[in-house]
RNA sequence: GCUGAUGUGGCUCAGUCGGUAGAGCGCAUCCUUGGUAAGGAUGAGGUCGCCGGUUCGAUUCCGGCCAUCAGCUCCA
């Protein structure tokens, strides 16, 4: 396997040759930190000596450098040391002395050197002579900030980032598939059809355009069908609450940032008001509106209100990460012992959902943190149920485990699903919650008599309508599938003395709930039909004197194909089929 | 918040080594009355993201801010 040792071996002996050529041109001042391989290349992390930046034009100086140091032709070397001798050989270079001080005293560090002048900490495997990089093809991609260890409260380093591949036409290709890949983003895609903008004024906050409404429609009347199939009653509350609302619910403490906070006109603090980060306090005060049961549990509350959260500059993107969104949100009251039965209806309904739209996503289980808050019985019962539903659904080896990963309030699953970059970015949410119930002082009359505190699970499949949109769109490269494209038939007139039969064909599919445009310009034909194109509309009906006379229309499908006299009753039948059936493919072939 | 980049007519972009700007598409008007992705002609449209500084003069140079993008952190 070339290309796996490659992957291996090439991409991480590249990050130190990168890391070599930075200190010759930087100075030996400059601390390198670590530079692993990636997907697509390598980076390496640098805090460049005081006042030095590294920015796209050094870029090219770099690789030179980079190419420079290959032709020297010199032996990689290894060598193991103990962790004293590792101090002293470091010296001067802080984040190489903490690496080493984390180890144990008596473990055996390897170090690799390039030529003799370079050496790094590293368990290798590298190459063993700089000379079986020289037909390697690599390309300096970015530079960016990132924290020591990923942590904030650390250095900020520099990251450069480069593309690494076993020769040039590979290199080529991956470029290539970047950029197709960027034809595709939904930012890109939202401008050209029409779907969303934004303006300065509200950041992160997406104005649905009239085409991009009408989907988002078309997906919120099929979130209803679903869920009111399972149950789920719909309720919408305030977006705006007092101060109090969020000490209760303990957003004040530990949300405070994250939320958008209108301060109160008089002296009095109790007149300060948030706007809500997230639904859960209107669902709870639905549920204490009344007394509940224990015959009542199940309840199932879902409700799709804006939200705002606020969102530190640099973290905006697209509909991606937005400051105002619309979970597809469900709060779920429970009995301990319904939790299980409950996780499997709503792990039902992501497999039902997801599937409609062909996605293909992958789940993780966040255990119980060390600060956990509750009864540890509760916890250990909730979290084996999670893992038998998850082991009984992907198989043993089909999802992936964040030990100590959960909130401090309940474990969770969440779903994510890539971007068409390849991002990760995480979906639906299933979250226990121990602790809300607790604080707002949740209540059920229990079977003996007594009263209990319900278990609250919060859950989104979407995830935020707005996120959502954004994936499938990439996904679906803007051509939706029938049931959910913004406008499902354009109507082409060929002559505007044909406008009479083609509003005809437009009132009739109308009256069945199909979504229709049509274009009764005089502007020639051709033209008419670019436009409807350009927005992806899945089918285009062409409409002249053949058509009128017959009473049928002929349709050009979204990706080429025409069919030809097709009874505008067959036409029909193939818009209700493919609503109703949510088809991913449209119907392009007559009925036999 | 951090690192780097970008911001020029509605859109996609060019350009000015400092002397207030161009193209294509779109739009408007007219001609063309058309059979499946761009018919022709003419025309309108920009205080070159915002605010300061340097300069005789700034869209161009410098600084600050805002927005957006790629990454880091965080998150639906």
């Amino acid at each position: 396997m070339e290309n796996e040792e490659f992957l291996n071996v090439y991409r991480h002996s590249l990050a130190h040759v990168m890391a070599k050529a930075v200190i010759e041109l930087y100075g030996p001042e400059t601390q390198y930190a670590i530079g692993p391989q990636i997907a697509d290349g390598f980076y390496y992390d640098f805090l460049l000596p005081e006042g030095k930046t590294i920015t796209v034009d050094d870029f090219a100086k770099i690789e030179q450098k980079m190419h420079e140091i290959l032709k020297r032709k010199e032996d990689w070397r290894r060598v193991e040391i103990s962790k004293a001798e590792g101090l002293k050989l470091f010296a001067g270079q802080k984040f190489k002395i903490e690496t080493c001080e984390n180890l144990a005293d008596d473990e055996t560090i390897t170090v690799y050197y390039t030529g003799d002048d370079y050496k790094d900490l590293c368990r290798g495997p590298h190459v063993a002579n700089s000379k079986e990089l020289l037909s390697t093809a690599f390309e300096l991609r970015s530079v960016s900030g990132a924290y020591w260890h990923g942590d904030e409260h650390l250095d900020s380093l520099t990251r450069v980032y480069a593309y690494a591949f076993p020769d040039k036409e590979q290199l080529k290709a991956h470029k290539a598939l970047i950029r197709e890949a960027m034809e595709r983003d939904h930012k890109k895609l939202g401008k050209e059809l029409e779907l969303f903008m934004f303006d300065p004024t509200a950041p992160g906050m997406p104005f649905w355009l009239p085409r991009g409404w009408k989907l988002f429609n078309a997906l919120l009347a099929y979130w209803r069908g679903v869920h009111e199939k399972h149950g789920y009653q719909e309720i919408s509350g305030p977006v705006l609450s007092k101060k109090e609302l969020w000490i209760t619910s303990g957003h004040w403490a530990h949300y405070q940032d994250g939320m958008f906070i209108i301060p109160s006109a008089t002296e009095d603090d109790a007149d300060t008001y948030a706007l809500k980060p997230m639904n859960c306090p209107n669902a709870i005060k639905v549920y204490m509106n009344k007394q509940r049961s224990y015959r009542d549990l199940p309840i199932k509350i879902n409700q799709v209100d804006v939200i705002h959260r606020k969102e530190k500059s640099g973290e905006l993107n697209g509909l991606f990460r937005v400051q105002l969104f619309r979970q597809d949100d469900a709060h779920i009251l429970v009995t301990e012992e319904q939790i299980a039965d409950e996780i499997n209806d709503i792990m039902d309904i992501a497999t039902e959902i997801y599937g409609t739209f062909g996605l293909s996503y992958c789940a993780e289980l966040s255990t119980r943190p060390d600060d956990y808050m509750g009864d540890i019985n509760v916890w250990n019962k909730a979290e084996a149920d999670l893992k038998s539903i998850l082991e009984s659904k992907y198989g043993p080896d089909g999802y992936e485990l964040n030990e100590g990963d959960g909130a401090f309030y309940g474990p969770k699953i969440d779903l994510k699903m890539k971007d068409a970059l390849g991002r990760e970015w995480q979906m639906g949410t299933i979250q226990l919650d121990f602790q809300l119930p607790l604080n707002f002082g949740m209540k059920y009359n229990a079977a003996d008599g007594t009263e209990k505190q319900p278990v609250m699970i919060h859950r989104a499949i979407f995830g935020s309508f707005e996120r959502f949109i954004g994936i499938i769109t990439e996904n679906f490269k803007g051509s939706f599938p029938f049931w959910l494209s913004p406008y499902q038939v354009g109507i082409v007139p060929i002559r505007t003395e044909h406008n009479e039969y083609a509003k005809k064909v437009a009132d009739a599919l109308t009256a069945r709930g199909v979504r229709v445009e049509a274009d009764y310009t005089d502007d020639n034909m051709k033209n008419k039909i670019k436009r409807f194109k350009v927005f992806h509309d899945p089918y285009i009906l062409v409409l002249g004197d053949k058509e009128a006379e017959a009473g049928t229309v002929s349709i050009n499908i979204r990706g080429g194909k025409n069919l030809y006299g097709v009874p505008l009753e067959t036409l029909l039948a193939f818009c209700d089929e493919m609503n109703a059936g949510k088809s991913l493919e449209l119907i392009s072939e007559m009925p036999e």
